[in-house]
RNA sequence: AGCGGGGUAGGGUAGUUAGGAGAUCCCGACGGGCUCAUAACCCGUAGAUCAAUGGUUCAAAUCCAUUCCCCGCUACCA
């Protein structure tokens, strides 16, 4: 059978984080794997889109070209699904000349069936530059609320969206001229042709997941509406049409044909020109689409309209998509420093690590968190602990115990019985699951197998069948491997280079005779002649070494209520980003409730939580006190978001546990002269460093003398 | 403001589409077992007013309504 599976395009405008993987690429190479040990072919297609206005922003700054920015993360995409095992049979580009040649097919077939018709707009043009400008490059004051910075396409203050002649004294950001507003024409493609049609086909997918199929709704509930295909830059792919020779095809359009052209080239490179015709024209095979919740309308609407459009081709069969995986509650962000991308975590954690890790908590039902603590602990008790232990014991109990491992129907028991149809039930759900594309619901299954199986072989107990029973013990050895081997085979999707190394140290005949395939998971014929090896999976000590022991947060004041008994204290609400929480702070003689509303302050969030005068306290602020005046610290940069983690010095704060005030106290926080300005610092092992937070440095609200303590 | 997602034991989560078993699993705490194994594995105990309020129902974490709180998107970006 042949399935075709497109990932959706990364941008080559960054580094990719591990969100990116989580969202759509880490699931799709599991459900790829999968198919192909059931024997289908699949052709796997993803690439780089290359074309926009980021990448031409980026190239703006660094003053060179486009194709340098995208050339060069490209490049670094590539060796990150490389590192990671993701393995697409073509991972192409859409500055490729095969690309632009399949868009222009694209094109012109809409161009001659009417589907692309010319309008005139008025777009704001920068004098000074020559040239026409994105809306959200103008900025001006807001006809509704009078908010001096509102953008072209959107008042930030009031959230109206705009129109960039509706600002009043509108400037270019970039020169702060004002702009002209000049005629231009562009080709509009005629989504709202399909709408019918895309309604019909909609209501055959009942199978696809409600994420999906609400945002899908909810978008053509709001009208489809004609969409301009064409801008006016100077990077992207031609228009092939006379007049039209200044502007470009808009990315959004030219981007998804990418799938196409990807399966084209790769068809080309591997010498049989037409092999990725069937995985298009052929309606027997389904085609899979992975993304992000971001890219959903793109491929329910504009691309199946898209293929509508251009006849014969195969519309998606399942669009999946997932939610995002954040960090520590906050969303990956290299520019705001959230997180890390995939190639710093790839230098400190095995690959099939982090595969593991971003599997099990792949954001497929809602947001999902990252975190290393929580990837060591993960990897370390779930992967390790409990399959890489099982696989170990029960190997290296047959390598030095000598025993043969033999099946003997004869003697079967209720507990081998128990345990065999548990296996058969693990693999018909985990089947189901990644058939589904619910990598997690699968993962689970296997993690149950996992349980069950060492439970079985606890209960054997071989060692003591070893000398009372011999024949036994050799029959459970032999189920105990088949257990291993059909855990193995399940696990291979997920962890592929490990899989591979545990058939070949347990010896399955069944794995160096047909490679991996799913019938490892079947009884029959199975055997096994384990050869002695060391523990399969090294444990991860990545969190150590740092003497961190301050979980403190960027919060915000958004409640204050008088204690209702305790004369100087408030009742204090702080949004803390993923959550929020209530403190008790005795700042009633220093500050009022209007003063506090809206600040930036810092909490220590990992405090034992403890009730003052009958009120839970979750937290405590940090304050300097110098004697004579009480300070809150103040974030340097205001625009810090809140829940964004305080480092102390270079160190993140990365244990857990609760401390008391005491513990608090051994950190000797307090103000002190930073290169000549007053600083929050602390002291760790002996040496005085900085707060800061997304790189900004604290002070106090209000002048306190050098050495005040905080508290 | 609009749209999307969420609030379940100390922390992290599953379950919500199709309402009913003791609400799942991991870590952490406590007790026991085993000794093949990477201080690992197995069994058990404690711990949750399933955000709040109201409603539908014989029955609600699940359905409906209202409210509160959080995140994301609406600036390129899974």
């Amino acid at each position: 059978m042949k399935i075709l599976v497109n990932c959706a395009l990364p941008y080559a405008n960054g580094p990719l984080h591990p969100g990116h993987i989580a969202g759509a690429y880490l699931n799709a190479d599991i459900f790829v794997r999968y198919q192909r040990m059931r024997g289908n072919n699949v052709l796997f297609v993803s690439g780089s889109d290359e074309h926009g206005t980021p990448i031409t922003i980026t190239a703006e700054k660094e003053k060179v070209d486009p194709y340098v920015i995208s050339s060069r993360f490209h490049e670094e995409h590539l060796e990150t699904f490389r590192n990671l095992d993701i393995n697409f049979d073509i991972f192409s580009r859409t500055t490729y000349p095969e690309h632009s040649e399949t868009v222009k097919e694209f094109f012109m077939h809409f161009y001659r069936n009417g589907l692309l018709k010319e309008r005139m707009m008025v777009s704001p043009f920068c004098p000074t530059d020559g040239r026409f400008m994105p809306d959200r490059y103008i900025e001006g004051t807001c006809p509704y609320c009078g908010y001096t910075q509102a953008r072209g396409d959107q008042c930030d203050n009031c959230g109206r969206t705009l129109d960039p002649q509706e600002l009043i004294e509108p400037r270019c950001i970039l020169h702060g001229t004002p702009p002209e507003f000049r005629e231009t024409k562009h080709l509009f493609f005629q989504l709202e042709e399909f709408q019918d049609q895309l309604l019909e086909w909609l209501d055959t997918k009942t199978f696809w997941k409600p994420n999906v199929m609400a945002f899908t709704r909810n978008f053509i509930k709001s009208g489809l509406k004609e969409r301009p295909i064409t801008r006016d830059i100077g990077w992207g792919v031609r228009v092939p049409v006379e007049g039209y020779e200044d502007k470009r095809i808009y990315v959004w359009f030219e981007a998804l044909i990418g799938y196409v052209s990807g399966a084209r080239i790769y068809s080309r490179e591997t010498g049989q020109d037409d092999y990725w015709k069937d995985f298009y024209f052929n309606p027997e095979v389904k085609n899979y689409y992975f993304m992000g919740k971001d890219n959903i309308p793109f491929h329910t609407i504009i691309w199946p309209a898209m293929l509508m459009a251009m006849g014969k081709y195969n519309l998606p069969y399942l669009v999946t998509a997932n939610e995002y995986m954040n960090f520590k509650g906050l969303k990956f962000s290299k520019s705001r420093g959230i997180g890390y991308t995939v190639n710093e975590i790839l230098k400190l954690v095995d690959r099939d690590y982090v595969r593991f890790y971003l599997a099990f908590n792949l954001p497929e039902g809602g947001d999902s968190d990252f975190s290393l603590e929580d990837l060591q602990n993960r990897v370390n008790t779930e992967l390790i602990d409990k399959y890489g232990n099982l696989v170990h014991r029960i190997t290296s109990f047959v390598v030095n115990s000598q025993i043969v491992p033999e099946f003997n129907v004869e003697i079967m028991d209720e507990t081998d019985r128990t345990i065999l149809s548990q296996a058969a039930d693990a693999a018909a759900n985990f089947s189901h699951h990644v058939e589904a594309v619910e990598i997690k619901k699968a993962l689970s299954s296997w993690l149950e197998l996992v349980r069950q199986s060492n439970s079985y072989f606890n209960d054997s107990a071989p060692w003591t069948l070893k000398k009372t029973d011999p024949k036994r013990c050799s029959h459970k050895l032999h189920i105990s491997l088949y257990l291993i081997q059909a855990l193995s085979a399940m696990a291979y999707p997920f962890i592929p280079s490990s899989s591979v190394g545990m058939l070949t140290t347990m010896g399955s005949k069944k794995f160096r005779e047909n490679g991996i395939n799913w019938d490892l998971t079947e009884l029959a014929g199975s055997e096994f002649t384990p050869v002695k090896s060391d523990p399969p999976f090294r444990k991860l000590d990545i969190i150590k070494g740092n003497p961190n022991f301050l979980d403190l947060k960027i919060g915000e004041i958004v409640d204050v209520k008088n204690h209702p008994s305790a004369d100087r204290l408030y009742i204090i609400r702080v949004n803390m980003g993923y959550r929020s929480a209530q403190v008790v702070a005795g700042l009633r003689q220093h500050y009022s409730p209007d003063q506090l509303l809206g600040r930036k302050i810092i909490i220590v969030d990992n405090l034992k939580w403890s009730k003052i005068r009958g009120e839970e306290s979750q937290g405590m602020l940090l304050a300097a006190d110098d004697g004579k005046t009480v300070s809150l610290l103040s974030p340097g940069d205001t625009a810090v978001k809140p829940g964004t983690p305080v480092k102390i010095g270079d160190y993140e704060y990365n244990t857990s546990g609760k401390i008391d005030i005491d513990k608090l106290k051994e950190a000797k926080l307090h103000i002190e002269e930073v290169d000549g300005t007053r600083r929050a610092v602390a002291v760790l092992d002996n040496e005085i460093l900085p707060l800061n937070a997304s790189g900004a440095l604290f002070s106090s609200y209000e002048e306190v003398s050098s050495g005040a303590t905080v508290r």
